[in-house]
DNA sequence: GCGAGATGCCTAGGATGTCAAGGTATGCTG
DNA sequence: CAGCATACCTTGACATCCTAGGCATCTCGC
């Protein structure tokens, strides 16, 4: 997985959702930032890409507000990596916006699918 | 319909969404900016609400890019609106905008059911 | 042994889009 | 005539994302 060099500039991400994407892959194990990227873009095969611009921010927001939080530990590969957490505040903090996110999806498909 | 006094602040929107569902509208038949807000409103059971303050901005923009062309006529209450209408960009546009939601929309699902 | 690339963290600056809150004017209805 | 719905618009604040940098370590190939 190669830096920064943006091949395709496809991908653009829907602003809110970022959020909702991190507290869900953190809440399947502990993780640290440069993998949890990685590991979106590869459940989403490859139709979803964090930039490490917007990552890392979003990571300080979501420990700040409470729903994560971080420890360092190491790697596999022997390195340094802040793993992030899930807090129970966070994991309800995920339902929340995962309600919200169908009902918001089910709303659009209506007026999507609206033929008349 | 009353004004702007916001009963229940819910049904925040999906930045990016706005500009897709007012092409979808127009698509539909030439309407004015006020109807567009309620018509997505009541199409989407008022799961959806767009605030003048995102609407208007949306159509200037979506006019200056040529995807709407806008006239003046009257309603059927006798009174002057601005009319919009999809263009043929318009409407090419909407297909990539559905296009890119429908990719999203999957991609997200698929992170959000990853259960491992 | 050395350079390139991957791993890992971070920040600053600008662009964009939405929202809250205001404003104007007209028509209908009680 | 007051109040509300209709219909348009603008301003300023705010959040979020992206571009584009920077830093340090480790590994692998040459």
């Amino acid at each position: 997985m190669s830096r920064q060099p943006e091949k395709s500039s496809e991908a653009e991400l829907l602003q809110g959702t970022l959020d909702m994407l991190i507290l869900k892959v953190t809440a399947l194990q502990p993780i640290h930032g440069y993998a949890i990227a990685q590991r979106i873009q590869q459940i989403s095969r490859d139709a979803l890409q964090i930039r490490q611009g917007s990552l890392y921010p979003a990571l300080y927001r979501l420990e700040n507000r409470g729903w994560l939080k971080a420890d360092w530990r190491t790697t596999e590969g022997g390195r340094e990596a802040k793993f992030y957490s899930l807090t129970p505040q966070g994991r309800r903090q995920l339902a929340v916006e995962t309600a919200g996110w169908r009902r918001l999806c089910d709303a659009i498909s209506l007026v999507l699918e609206t033929a008349e």
